[in-house]
DNA sequence: CAGTGGTCTAGACCACATC
DNA sequence: ATGTGGTCTAGACCACTGA
């Protein structure tokens, strides 16, 4: 019953061959997209979103599962459905992948802002983050340590028209972690991140930088980061000393 | 009602805190882990199997839905509920990640089985597949090529207490996926994988097989890989030329 | 105490497979 | 025609939270 008044009243839903509990997923994703609740924040409950809606509680609740699973929201039994946030109770550096072989991973302690820059993207940031040829943005370079060794040096772009004035308020705050900073500053949640490895050779300055020889081979990691609703936000290069550290990858 | 009926019969579940749904679900896994049905064989239906625990449809369906979620059984509408299996519908390559800078992944065609011997497994592949000191394996050496070039030389470790006669049955037979050899010979489905990656320099015979300079860079993945029931089964090191081929890998 | 999510039940109708 | 999984409803009780 509920099922065809739910087709035929005033509700966002329309009448479609999809699932209900997936229209009102869509739903729901879009809301949080454009920020009618913002990162840590509560959403209405399962059954006040029900009587939105005009479905069963089960329903919206399958439809709020699935965004869980997937890690846009955080459900807390008691309290409430909160949209996650780098903040909160979420891990905020759960997409790096370097290990030290001993099996830590290699964090954000002794993080070092080396210089920024406002530049224009090459062919390859442009490409890979779809810009406009020529499109301006920041460029950060830092160095991270390991045991008192310089592990990893850094470039990341961050275009202009996603974030401006990124390269200034970096270089002021130098926070441990970019992607809290996109989201405190630009509203701007990564939730998926691509990444190719290659090995070669360091660049002259990669190698004093790092303090090795230029014939020892390094670790590139490329990685472009998508923020929610798929905008890719962020490319980074990540150039790595290989002697006591891996990039490590677990495939279910 | 129910509820005090299931705990008080004579069914395979314990009282316990969990929730029953786990506890239907760890059940279940625990019969496909047994053999009760194979690989690519049918579960019995939502209806049988809510009877048979003296369960609702929708408790002994939500545990099947994990289950699903995870990969370990395949639905399909109107047909049932299968035990995946390497050989069916699902992906034989799921676990590849590496891929040609053009975007092609480096798959089995053009794979060239070099040699196959009997070996004792060294300090680091029994740490690795946690064997005993001195254990026993076959050890396999392949060469892949991609667009006419060699692309990767793969040594692969298989202890003989989990696969007896693997070296003599793979040079027999040379299969193109090692896991769905694995899957028919031995009945052991690979579900999980862990990977290392690194960068060094090749020895010379593996500069020689890949037909690069030995100061060329590569990359070098080392994979565990675990079959149900979470134990190690094989040890596998990939030696790639990066040239024009990367390791690719997406966190979400 | 009332409100939240977490679990569980018992029904319903549907589209799809098989015979 | 029958049986399967896929969707949806409308109730129930629980443990946990916070005022």
């Amino acid at each position: 019953m509920k099922r065809s008044l739910a087709k035929t009243t005033m509700n966002p839903l329309k009448p479609s061959a999809q699932p209900l509990y997936q229209q009102v997923k869509e739903h729901l994703v879009h809301r949080v997209l454009t920020g009618e609740w913002l990162p840590g924040h509560i959403l209405p409950s399962e059954t006040r979103l029900a009587a939105e809606y005009e479905l069963s509680q089960g329903t919206v609740r399958k439809a709020i599962e699935e965004m869980a699973s997937e890690g846009l929201v955080t459900r807390r039994a008691g309290k409430g459905t909160f949209v996650t946030s780098h903040n909160g109770d979420y891990q905020p550096f759960r997409f790096h992948r370097l290990y030290s072989d001993s099996g830590e991973k290699v964090a954000s302690d002794r993080v070092t802002l080396l210089h920024t820059r406002v530049t224009a993207a090459d062919k390859r940031i442009c490409a890979a983050l779809d810009l406009a040829p020529g499109a301006e943005g920041s460029e950060i370079f830092r160095l991270r340590r390991l045991h008192d060794r310089p592990a990893l040096v850094e470039t990341i772009f961050l275009p202009a028209s996603l974030c401006p004035e990124a390269a200034t308020l970096l270089e002021q705050r130098n926070p441990g972690s970019v992607y809290l900073f996109l989201e405190q500053q630009y509203n701007l949640l990564i939730t998926r991140v691509l990444e190719q490895v290659r090995a070669r050779l360091p660049s002259a300055t990669e190698a004093s930088y790092l303090e090795i020889d230029q014939n020892t081979p390094v670790l590139e990691v490329e990685r472009t980061a998508f923020s929610l609703g798929g905008i890719a936000v962020e490319w980074r290069i990540i150039v790595g000393v290989t002697e006591s550290m891996h990039y490590r990858n677990e495939v279910s």
